[in-house]
DNA sequence: TTGAAAGCGCTACCAG
DNA sequence: CTGGTAGCGCTTTCAA
């Protein structure tokens, strides 16, 4: 064993084969030109000496890395952990690696975390966007670095881009309320900035007036979601002289909080909400939800992601996926007489 | 704007701003000794010619990469996603960028995730095993890379470890069935060379001993877990001269399988299992967990990493987290007379 | 089929 | 306070 802290390097394994650091470098690549014998010699220091390529010094000379950079949100949430799983398939299948970092939401983290991958020379990088301003990138692009969107579009540059229809996934899922005989329908949201949290706010508002429902003064909340928030918006719209009979929730965790707040309060609305879960299907009523493609949405942006990288060179390309309304019960609790 | 695919150099800055390399390095750096009018040109001349430092470089000179690598099986698994929350934060507070891979339970593939993160010189591993061999470690640990195990302790190698006390977690869980009157309990583990399923395994067998009660034959299933196998495993225990009348599963995939089954079939069985998962509170009735500490995992694994990268030389170290017994109502179901 | 030399972009070290 | 030089470990290029 070698002292600690070493390192073989090429050339220890040249020298200690008798054969210049060339050779053991084609040995190590799988490059063809050595004669076998010499090529087994050298394989037989490798293993004796515990060498180990160092790739650090092959991205300087090559400038590729063969590694992509993935900034979202917060990877301990289901939906972009699966996000993950599908961007890091096929990663895996381009023989790449993929480099993870959360932004919590914080423009400023977002930024510093995608310029931190690009220091590193990812070939690539993929981005929930947190931040509202995505000019930052711009020297990056030029340099190269190819950069693809996903769940939310980039702002103030141009960039491949993949979507879920939001606008239309909401619609879908508050028409389907309207049309369960409700007319007073709640809506609980995440903080207005949040690109997915207007559009979806957007189709709830499409769906009202495409029904000619008026929407009351506090039916709709728009702020980012904690037990407090959601707990007081839903009590506000169930109570007064216009109290809403159904809840569409804009995403998976506030609908999870507004369950939990109408099973502490035992109130029977019928609530139903953007993204599907994992148990959603088991609850009694089970939730009626409008389920985006999470993986598709991942592969979709990875795959846009290597045909940059693999050189494409064509416009911006934004990719929308479709919502679909999945009906278990919750959503087709009848309105309270009245 | 630069030429597509340009990168300006230190060099580049350097000649911009009329000063030495060695000046504009330290600029960027932030090292002391730069009179405040040579920075501001030096800056200056960053921010036209839209520089940013080459981390590969960097790294290749320096021998530290401020990233380290996670391995684990699934990434689109809640457990594995909360885990690599908990890494992420601690990594992000030392200023380190997370790398992470998925193993998928085949030892090949972790071993070349592995060696590829440490290709890339990471300061650090955290793995959760699938392989039995970990001696294809040695030689990185050897050379400096900090190696932590998670969730699984390592094979043939000695390194600081995180568990979870799965064989108590197993027997407090299968313990409290025995105590609501169950004396026919069947187990849901996984495949049995998993370490976390042996050992929850062990804690059911060690939970019924310790009450004097038989195993039968056909109550126990270790079998890589889909809805099949659960499936068929559920009926045989349930059928038969002697029937269980209590399930314990093995982690959250079998409990949620398990829990599917029971659904469709409606049979009346008390159901506890390992590991909690978000909206088992809110079924009906509540699951019966015993819930490990996952993001402690991943934070006091992470931890010990870079005690480890600090610099740390002492004796591997494990450390053995409790699980906690959470009683929600599905455990509390009673034996069916007879 | 093999080898020698140049240099990727940066930091460490020592001069001025 | 500033600059030059060496060299991290590898790949590229060209020569033998």
């Amino acid at each position: 064993m070698t002292m600690y802290g070493s390192r073989p390097t090429m050339k220890d394994v040249a020298s200690h084969a008798g054969v210049a650091l060339k050779t053991v470098s084609r040995v190590v690549n799988g490059e063809p030109g050595v004669k076998p014998r010499t090529a087994e010699r050298v394989s037989r220091s490798i293993a004796e000496l515990g060498y180990r390529r160092n790739d650090s010094a092959r991205v300087l000379r090559k400038g590729k890395t063969a590694s992509i950079g993935l900034v979202l949100e917060d990877i301990g949430d289901p939906f972009y952990a699966m996000l993950s799983r599908a961007v890091e398939a096929v990663a895996a299948r381009h023989g790449s690696l993929l480099i993870t970092g959360s932004s919590g939401e914080d423009p400023g983290r977002e930024r510093a975390l995608a310029l931190a991958f690009c220091a590193r020379r990812v070939d690539g990088l993929i981005i929930v966007p947190a931040s509202d301003d995505h000019t930052y990138l711009l020297p990056e692009i030029d340099a190269g670095i190819a950069v693809v969107f996903a769940d939310r579009p980039p702002r103030l540059i141009e960039a491949d881009t993949v979507l879920t229809d939001n606008v239309r996934g909401a619609f879908d899922g508050v028409t389907h309320l309207i049309r369960g005989g409700h007319r007073r329908i709640g809506f609980i949201g995440d903080a207005p900035h949040i690109y997915t949290a207007a559009h979806r706010h957007q189709g709830y508002l499409d769906a009202m007036a495409a029904a000619a429902l008026p929407v009351g003064g506090s039916w709709v909340s728009m702020a980012a979601p904690d037990a407090g928030s959601v707990g007081s918006a839903l009590r506000r719209m169930l109570s007064g002289p216009e109290p809403v009979t159904a809840v569409f929730c804009g995403n998976n965790r506030t609908t999870v909080l507004a369950l939990r707040e109408l099973r502490r309060t035992g109130a029977a609305v019928a609530l139903a909400g953007f993204d599907d879960l994992e148990l959603f299907d088991l609850l009694t009523p089970a939730m009626t939800v409008v389920a985006q493609s999470t993986g598709e949405i991942g592969r979709t942006a990875a795959e846009l992601l290597f045909r940059r990288i693999g050189g494409y060179m064509g416009p911006a390309e934004c990719v929308e996926l479709p919502a679909s309304l999945i009906v278990r019960g919750s959503g087709e609790i009848p309105p309270a007489s009245g």
